[in-house]
RNA sequence: GCCGAAGUGGCGGAAUAGGCAGACGCGCACGACUCAAAAUCGUGUUCCCUACGGGAAUGAGGGUUCGAUUCCCUCCUUCGGCACCA
């Protein structure tokens, strides 16, 4: 050993890293199977698109993911923490329209080239359990999935003004769409609608339950996104009829105002329009129509728009009070909300009363602060509490700003509708089910067959999966292959064996990143999507890690997903993932957003090459704020890699290893190896801490700190002592899940420690040693520090309050006058008031 | 407009059951080693002042308290989400 140490007296990284990777590999040193006998933590990070290159973001949230997988492991659990390639989608198709080269050799491309990239970090990844999801065996179960959604009900074909990206020649789901500006969430283009029958799940079903999450260890920012995203809204839906007695339905959140309904409004989709419609009003109304559907949904929903509308000419009764209300048409109602008719009233609602205002429609007041005489006319719709007037059996009722029945006039009215048989208590929301249908070839094909005869119907399962034909041709108008493919898309109705039509779009990616972590489970089980007895023992996931932008699009979709499995028998509890917590991103260091184009791109590779894996996992733990993130700093590296160095050459330089150390061996000083031990286990506590919640940063500089006072001890000459060898032992298991290449090699090649650190268990913390034996405390006078004081850490509040009061500093302070006040912040400081 | 998050040295960030603000690191300065440089090691590093000593300071202002980065109120800035949602 004595000449090893002497033969890599430097720290070298590239000597070590590879050597371990390949061992550890060898030794399946992370391969994961059920054990009984421990615990077990499913621990997964979200899985990458394979565009490429591994970039620097892919570091920051799989190798701090990672550390934390470890120390799991090290405290006893059986970890399972996978990974995979989430492998269909949009850029590889589009790449082969641009170039050429077919997706699938791209996509397997790219995976090689990641997967290696990968592999130098040094993670605990169970390669074993790879899932690819662009692999015939994963996509079978993809359909399979579809088949058992379609048989309960919750998938369905509609025709709908859907939302299209034009440069991705795609349909798109509602949360696909993003900003004021609503442009696709991959490319950037502005949407538009097309009109078009595709398939959706009806994920609206589970609305509800998705609003629910108890016993979910989530961060609140994801649980207020996807509760906003939902968007829940308590009212009711009540029938007004029009004069030829066709009904009406409209939601409103204030039944209480029914009464102020002056008139309606409906939007210009809404198919009663051309029915109530009168002759003289015709013209006008179908201009408004087409000027409508010429308008892009941006310029139709600027919120500042003025706004627009005509009459119908035709009337409706309000229910209610059978009062004659007209009935117009304006762009301010959406067809896509609630039922795409509105009561407008005018006096308690913003919108409508400056229609009203702009159109000379009348207004009425049906809600008045309480003991107020009639206003007059009213300057602006009145929003707050009062009592209901002008509203017939319900005058006098009061009304608050609650919502639904928690306000007594909107709970009264309720009642009374549902007795008459008007209307009745209704929930609305903005979640719209799940469009999953894509027009694109690199996906997973949706397994319908269509008949003219029997209609849509599934492909048997026995026959699943169906599978991509490879010799497809793009054209640069990027219309899908599978479409234009002369053979593929015919085969035989499964009802009646007549020849029949395969549909042609392909699934939403975000329906194979939807189960993903079961496909872990037993990525080449073909019984089914997963083996039931690694189900049993591994799911739920235990701690989910990724970033915050899936908020309303993955982690609600493989929520709901779990809960549509659920119904159907296939899985069990109500959610897959217990704890969730997110990364922030890597700037560039220009503070930018990194592209390509700013220049600002930190390739990992580079550093690992300059610097060593274990030296790029510790900064990008120490740089910043987990969650939070923050730009990324050439120079700031330079830290880490010296902090790393410095232990190298703490636990291998000859003057510090116990054996060549024997002639300063115990010279120490008790104070001076206390000390020592005192700081291992107060770092051992704060880290261990520290890994429970995620805190990173503070887990290395710790281990900073702990590292500067071995190195004082050294000095002191506790080299060999057992403080010095418990302090060492602690230091590279602390260490193992953050730098586990240098954790090893000085473990089990310098220490002579058995291997694999990895398999050692964390230290065992002792409060003992831990505790101080005097303490320090600041004596403040009136707020201000003046002095400190040394006690015995056990000293009573009195004991400190005499020490403070003996002190010279704050005798000359007091001048002999006592203190009106003498406060003991136990252990903390003592407050003097004079 | 509504909802949410965040504002601490030159920089990244520590510290919140209310208790020494600036841990740890970067950068910078000075020193040691060196012919010299790099690397390394050591010391210092919030700001202001008649500097032994004192004062101010955690986006701004106010409040509660012996004591506030931490709690409350008002406001400012930045970022994110939603938005004519009936």
């Amino acid at each position: 050993m004595k000449e090893e140490t002497r033969k890599d007296i430097s720290y070298n990284p590239k000597a070590i890293e590879h050597k371990w990777q390949e061992k550890w590999e060898a030794d399946k040193l992370y391969r994961s199977v059920i054990d009984e006998s421990k615990p077990k933590h499913y621990a997964l990070t979200m899985l990458p698109y394979p565009s490429g290159d591994l970039h620097i973001g892919h570091w920051y949230a799989m190798t701090p993911s990672d550390a934390r997988a470890r120390f799991m492991r090290m405290r006893g659990y059986n970890v399972l923490f996978p990974m995979g390639f989430d492998a269909f989608g949009l850029p590889a198709e589009n790449a082969a329209i641009k170039e050429g080269i077919h997706p699938m050799k791209r996509t397997y491309e790219n995976i090689e080239r990641m997967r290696k990239q990968m592999k130098t970090m040094g993670a605990m990844f169970d390669w074993e359990r790879e899932a690819v999801s662009s692999d015939p065996e994963y996509y079978k179960w993809t359909e399979w999935f579809f088949i058992q959604l379609y048989k309960a009900g919750l998938a369905y074909r509609k025709l709908s003004a859907v939302d299209w990206c034009p440069k991705d020649n795609t349909t798109l789901a509602r949360e696909q769409v993003i900003g004021e500006d609503r442009r696709c969430e991959r490319c950037g283009t502005p949407v538009v609608k097309k009109e078009l029958e595709q398939w959706f799940f009806r994920a609206t079903k589970y609305a509800d339950e998705l609003l629910n999450f108890d016993g979910l260890d989530w961060p609140e920012r994801v649980k207020t996104l996807q509760t906003n995203w939902i968007n829940r809204s308590e009212g009711a839906s009540v029938i007004f009829k029009t004069e030829s007695g066709d009904e009406i339905e409209i939601f409103t959140t204030r039944p209480d105002t029914l009464w102020g309904a002056t008139f309606m409004v409906f939007s210009p989709e809404h198919p009663l329009v051309d029915k109530v419609t009168t002759p003289e009003n015709k013209a006008a109304v179908e201009a408004y129509q087409a000027q409508a559907a010429r308008q892009s949904d941006i310029e139709r929903e600027a919120v500042d728009k003025e706004k627009t509308g005509v009459f119908t000419g035709g009337y409706a009764i309000n229910p209610v009070n059978n009062e004659r209300i007209p009935i117009w048409v304006a762009d301010y109602v959406l067809m896509s909300y609630g039922t795409g008719a509105i009561m407008a009233v005018p006096a308690h609602d913003e919108r409508d009363f400056a229609f009203a205002k702009k159109y000379g429609l009348p207004i009425v007041e049906v809600i008045r602060p309480e003991g107020q005489e009639e206003a007059g006319e009213l300057q602006e719709a009145y929003i707050g509490e009062g009592v209901m007037v002008n509203s017939g059996p319900f005058n006098g009722t009061k009304v608050n700003t609650e919502k639904g029945r928690k306000n007594p006039g909107i709970s009264a009215v309720i009642d009374w509708l549902e007795e008459k048989g008007i209307g009745k208590e209704s929930v609305n929301y903005r979640y719209r089910d799940w469009l999953i249908s894509r027009q694109r070839y690199w996906g997973a094909p949706i397994p319908m067959i269509h008949c003219d005869v029997h209609g849509w119907n599934p492909v048997p399962e026995d026959q699943l999966p169906v599978m991509l034909p490879e010799d497809v041709e793009w054209k640069p108008t990027g219309e899908s292959p599978l479409k234009l493919h002369p053979t593929w898309k015919n085969t035989t109705c499964p009802v009646c064996g007549e020849p029949a039509t395969r549909e042609t779009d392909t699934m939403d990616t975000f329906m194979c990143s939807s189960w993903y972590h079961l496909r872990y489970l037993s990525p080449h089980y073909d019984k089914g999507p997963f083996d039931e007895a690694e189900y049993n023992y591994w799911m739920p996931v235990d701690t989910y890690t990724g970033g915050i932008e899936h908020a309303t699009m993955h982690l609600l979709y493989t929520r709901f997903f779990h809960k549509a499995l659920r119904d159907a028998g296939i899985v069990e509890g109500n959610e897959p993932m217990m704890q969730l917590r997110n990364q922030g991103m890597v700037l560039g260091e220009d503070n930018e957003k990194m592209s390509k184009s700013r220049g600002n791109v930190i390739a990992p590779d580079v550093l690992v090459d300059r610097y060593g894996a274990d030296t790029v996992r510790a900064y990008i733990m120490f740089f910043a704020r987990w969650e939070m993130g923050a730009p990324w700093d050439s120079q700031g590296i330079e830290g880490s890699a010296r902090w790393i160095r410095r232990i190298w050459v703490l636990f291998t330089d000859p003057s510090t290893t116990a054996q060549d150390a024997s002639d300063s061996s115990g010279s120490a000083s008790a104070e001076v190896k206390r000390t020592l031990r005192r700081k291992a286990h107060q770092t051992l506590r704060k880290v261990t801490h520290d890994f429970e919640n995620f805190e990173f940063n503070t887990i290395v500089s710790s281990l900073m700190e702990l590292l500067n006072e071995m190195y004082k001890a050294r000095e002191a000459g506790a080299v060999g002592s057992p403080e010095w060898n418990e302090a060492q032992d602690i230091y590279l298991r602390m260490l193992a899940p953050v730098a586990p290449h240098i954790a090893e090699e000085l473990w089990t090649n310098h220490l002579g420690k058995p291997y694999s650190i990895h398999q050692q268990q964390w230290p065992k913390f002792d409060e003992e040693a831990a505790k101080e034996d005097v303490i320090e405390l600041p004596v403040q006078i009136n707020g201000k520090v003046r002095d400190r004081i040394t006690v015995p850490a056990e000293a009573g509040e009195e004991e400190i309050k005499a020490a403070a009061l003996a002190s010279e500093t704050v005798r000359k302070y007091l001048d002999g006058k006592e203190p009106k006040k003498v406060i003991v912040a136990h252990k903390r400081l003592v407050s003097i008031v004079i």
